[in-house]
DNA sequence: ACTTTATTTAAGTATTTGCTTAAATAATTA
DNA sequence: TAATTATTTAAGCAAATACTTAAATAAAGT
C-alpha cells in the first residue's frame, strides 16, 4: 500500500501559509513568467534604460520580426507591464511604475553583473 | 518599400548596452523562467519558508504527483536554485544562498501582498 | 531475500509558447 | 484618394513545456 505522507505539522502548515498567500504568488508568478523570456526582458530591460521605445526600435535592436515583437509587447501590454502613448503613427512603449519592486530589482542585478 | 527604421541614435545606444548587458540578462532569465511557473515558484517559497522539504511534502502540500514534483525539483537543481541532502530514505531539499538577491525580493513581495 | 517506502527517470501525450506569413488598422504623405 | 509607413491581429506550425503512466534505483523494515 502506497501512502506517501509528508510531515504533518509541516505540511498542514504549509497548507494554511499557502491559502493566505496563493493570489499573491499567482500574482507573481505571471509577472516572472513574462520576464523568464529573453526578448521580453530584453525589452523590459531597454525600457527601463531609455524611457520609451517603440516596437520598430525593438526591431533594430534585436533584429526580430516585426509581429513577433509586438507579440511580445502585447502579453506585457495586457498585463499592465507596460503602457503606451500614440505620437502620430508611432507608439511609443514605456515601463509601468508600480509592479517593480520585482523588476527594479532584475534591472540592478543585470547592471551589477556587468562584464 | 518597407524599411521600418527605428531612431538610429538610440537603437545603436541600445545594440551597445545589449553587447556588454547579454549574459547576465540570459542568466537571470534562466532563474525567472523557473520560477515563473506557479509549481515551482510554491516549491521555492515553502522551501524559504521551512528550510527544508522533502517531495513529498510539496506531493501533499500542492496535490500534485510524485513524478510532476520531482520533475520540477530537477530543474531547479540544474541551474543549482536549490540542493538536497539525504537522510536515510528521504531527500531534503532546500534553497541555495547565492543567487538570491532576485528571488529574496520576490518572496519579500508574496509576503507583503497577503490578503 | 522480499516487501515497502521515497524518490527518480524514461517515454508518451497534450497544452502552451513563440515564431512565421498574410491580412487588417491607423496615421501620414503625395 | 492612393500609396507609404507603423503597428496590430489572425492563422498555422514547430518547438518547448508540463503532465501522465510505467519502470528503475535506493534505502529500510520484516
Amino acid at each position: 500500500m502506497y501512502a506517501r505522507r509528508g510531515q504533518p505539522k509541516t505540511t498542514t502548515r504549509c497548507r494554511e501559509t499557502q491559502g493566505t498567500n496563493s493570489e499573491a504568488i499567482t500574482a507573481i508568478c505571471k509577472v516572472l513568467a513574462l520576464a523568464g523570456n529573453e526578448t521580453r526582458l530584453r525589452i523590459l530591460f531597454f525600457l527601463k534604460e531609455e524611457g520609451e521605445l517603440c516596437p520598430c526600435d525593438f526591431v533594430d535592436i534585436l533584429e526580430m520580426s516585426v509581429p513577433s515583437v509586438s507579440q511580445h509587447i502585447r502579453k506585457m501590454k495586457d498585463v499592465g507591464l507596460i503602457t503606451s502613448r500614440r505620437e502620430g503613427q508611432t507608439l511609443y512603449y514605456s515601463l509601468v511604475q508600480n509592479h517593480n519592486e520585482v523588476l527594479d530589482n532584475v534591472f540592478a542585478k543585470i547592471q551589477k553583473i556587468k562584464r
